[in-house]
DNA sequence: TTTTTTATTGTGCACGTGCACAATGCATTT
DNA sequence: AAATGCATTGTGCACGTGCACAATAAAAAA
């Protein structure tokens, strides 16, 4: 019943070896006689040996430095979520020698990036975070970061393919058919729906927005013949864009529903709301402007991004290689969480919405 | 920028002591002159002292025992899926010392709970997880436990008033009122609802079941006058219980849709499949049975109770509490998850939905 | 003053690992 | 036979903590 944790110390004892030989198979770094080898693969093969990850870390016990380089959270409240992720890895982890210092760029300058990555190789990360919202530029990162072997992961824009960078976040193809079919499922008699994009960016360059759109218009294509219209919207003023919104409602008003491909749904929302529209919605993020909508029922379901367990994980990741040399996984990809009114509290301030990893 | 971690040692330079006045200070054992502590203390605040955990559990290092005690798994789909959660923390702490040990009990037979615990005990285990499903028995367990001073938890079923184990699962009442929404999105113009309870308890033993149609009906009264109908079925054989579910939807045509409470709603799912119907129909739990007519269609929406985080996080706490020291939170609780096939795959078998605890 | 008691402070060790380096055995050369 | 080289093996140390115990200083008793 009881089981032992096997030290390496016994192991020597068992096969009748020093501590030194033992070490030496395990990690196979030669000079050791074929007689004590075979002696004490016996033995690891009999107790199923596991080393203790606890002294191993205390014993490479020195302090990693982790970067952390995402878009400036001041500015949005999607990222200011993400940044209280890194927060939170942040304080998690210190107990184990990891800081973390946050770096910050523009969504709209490319510039920015590369300047704030300049600032974090100058103190010599161990570990690195990243957003890698410029492909190009990231590719750069990924470069210099092989090359000082500097740990990285990456998390809500995936990399380009090819690179082998940790990437956690969500599958962008199957969020778009999940808003689909919740619209989908709203309203089962629809003849009609409207995507609506609101984005800073240009769509074009916004590659996660066209994946969600192609996953969006592929579930109906499966199962309908739903008509379906557009609406991309790129003012960066609020009232601009609902006026853009108001309009193109007004001009077509037998719509069943409307997706928002971004985390603006609010901004729809209001314009329903005002119009006595009771056009089904569905958009995405948690942020605070759209759950007061999806309490007052304006909003009928948000798809939540998890981008706080996003950026937690991510720093997760590489915290745990330096700290304790646990494996990266490739892709990391977190549930698309379906949010309503009354499941919303359990996905708000959720401190313990995360993991510890496999080993 | 770089945030050094102050040892102990730095400490006693700092305030010109030694390592053994430092020590006595942070665990305030007495026998310090008043101007050591001061000095002491000074540089405490000043620089914000976290011990180092992984030094600190390796001076503890011992082999940990921890028990669970839990429904047999062989009988229930549910069950096994909390079964995986125990085995992924037995896996994630055994290199930290800690080793897990499965003892089951029959829900229908108060007695096998206790003699299992009985055998517990003679096992002497530091930790024990369970699952009070019979409140009276399980008060004796907390009176032992703590009597002999083993840590433990609960998950799934919420512990009696009054005591303070710690809890993990999920808010029922809530989770009423969530079903009762879903069904009531899908059909905004409902007339009718139904209520199916399937299950192999007594419903007045059931307390959980009778949250959630509390939680359910709460929802409805506060937003509509639709009728709730109630078939409660206590049959065992599967047969039995779609005949009568069988009868019981013949005689009532015009149902909008049905909430099953228990894990059983494939057993409708099909019935309303054989004769035609389009009813709207939520459920709960991601069993084979259920997400093979959730991608059929047959149901909409499923709940996922997270039965596998539910042990997973109860495990973890009780490993992490005696691994690490670390602090039991009083209640744990999970979200509700929203489930529909969209999304569905995120949520089979996803070993990473888990989270390293807060220190 | 010397001895004993008491209050406070300093030091050694163990936990398990991983590395550096010292020590051993054995065969080959001088 | 002594000296040298090489292959293999054994040992010491550090990581940071927490506890036991030794050491010191100061006060009280002789």
């Amino acid at each position: 019943m009881e089981k032992k944790s096997y030290t390496i110390k016994d192991i020597a004892k068992m096969a009748k070896v020093s501590r030194g030989t033992v070490d030496r198979v395990l990690h196979n770094r030669g000079k050791v006689s074929e007689d004590a080898l075979i002696r004490v693969n016996e033995v690891l093969e009999k107790i199923n040996y596991h080393p203790n990850l606890i002294a191993r870390s205390l014993k490479n016990s020195k302090d990693y430095y982790v970067a952390v380089l995402m878009p400036d959270y001041q500015s949005d409240a999607y990222w200011k979520t993400c940044y209280k992720g890194i927060k939170d890895a942040a304080k998690e982890f210190k107990s184990y020698g990891v800081s973390i210092d946050l770096y910050f760029f523009t969504m709209s300058e490319a510039g920015s990036f590369m300047e704030s990555f300049e600032k974090i190789l100058e103190a010599n990360p161990d570990g690195l975070v990243l957003v890698p919202a410029f492909s190009q530029e990231a590719k750069e990162v990924y470069q210099v970061c092989d090359q000082r072997s500097i740990v990285y992961s990456t998390f809500n824009t995936p990399p380009e393919e090819g690179v082998e960078a940790t990437f956690v976040g969500q599958d962008m193809v199957q969020s778009g058919r999940l808003g689909a079919e919740l619209l989908h499922l709203l309203d089962k008699d629809a003849s009609k729906f409207l995507i609506v994009h609101i984005n800073d960016e240009e769509f074009e360059n916004a590659i996660h927005l066209q994946k969600k759109e192609k996953g969006f218009r592929a579930y109906l294509s499966e199962r309908s013949d739903i008509e379906i219209l557009r609406l991309s919207i790129q003012h960066s003023d609020l009232q601009d864009q609902q006026a853009e919104i108001r309009k193109f409602l007004k001009g077509d008003s037998n719509i069943s529903g409307i997706w928002v491909s971004s985390s603006k749904a609010f901004a729809v929302a209001e314009v329903l709301r005002d119009l006595k529209l009771k056009t089904s919605l569905v958009g995405y993020d948690l942020i605070e402007e759209n759950t007061r909508f999806l309490e007052d029922g304006n909003i009928d379901f948000l798809i939540n991004q998890n981008p706080r367990s996003q950026a937690f994980f991510s720093v997760a990741h590489v915290a745990e290689k330096l700290a304790f040399q646990k494996e990266m996984p490739e892709e990391h990809l977190l549930p698309i969480d379906i949010v309503s009114r009354e499941n919303l509290i359990f996905y708000l301030n959720n401190k313990r919405n995360r993991t510890k990893l496999l080993i």
